[in-house]
DNA sequence: AAACTGACTAATA
DNA sequence: CTATTAGCCAGTT
């Protein structure tokens, strides 16, 4: 075989298994998690990948945001609103704008300073 | 089986 | 700050 042993049968395997390393408290942005699962510069991949993600999903999806710290608003879904509500939860805080400090909630495998 | 739609980012103007 | 352009995959119809 030597061909490659991907894992998954599709990209999308990849990107939840990087989503779900996303430690509590912390939010990472759509570049990010394409480049952790290995998609490259192609972040757009990680949000169709979401888009069919199943709601019984234990993935932490809602740890994902844009580049701009700000929740995707989505396609007319207040799922945005509940997404808001689930980080303050885990004690992200949220502007009411919906921006997100990115400097204090990034999360970075390696912050160096 | 083909076509359409959809949770984005980055650069340029 | 906003607007525009280019690139990718999978699920649904």
């Amino acid at each position: 075989m030597a061909a490659s042993p991907v894992f998954g049968k599709g990209r999308n395997e990849r990107v939840f298994a990087v989503v779900r390393r996303i430690p509590k408290g912390r939010v990472a942005t759509y570049g990010q998690v394409a480049r952790l699962a290995g998609l490259g510069p192609h972040a757009q991949q990680v949000g169709y990948a979401l888009h069919a993600l199943p709601d019984n999903t234990t993935v932490p999806w809602h740890r994902v945001v844009n580049a701009k710290g700000l929740v995707s608003p989505r396609s007319g879904g207040d799922s945005a609103i509940e997404q808001r509500i689930r980080l303050a939860s885990e004690g992200v805080l949220v502007s009411r704008a919906g921006t997100i400090d990115l400097d204090e909630h990034r999360w970075a495998v390696d912050a160096p300073r």
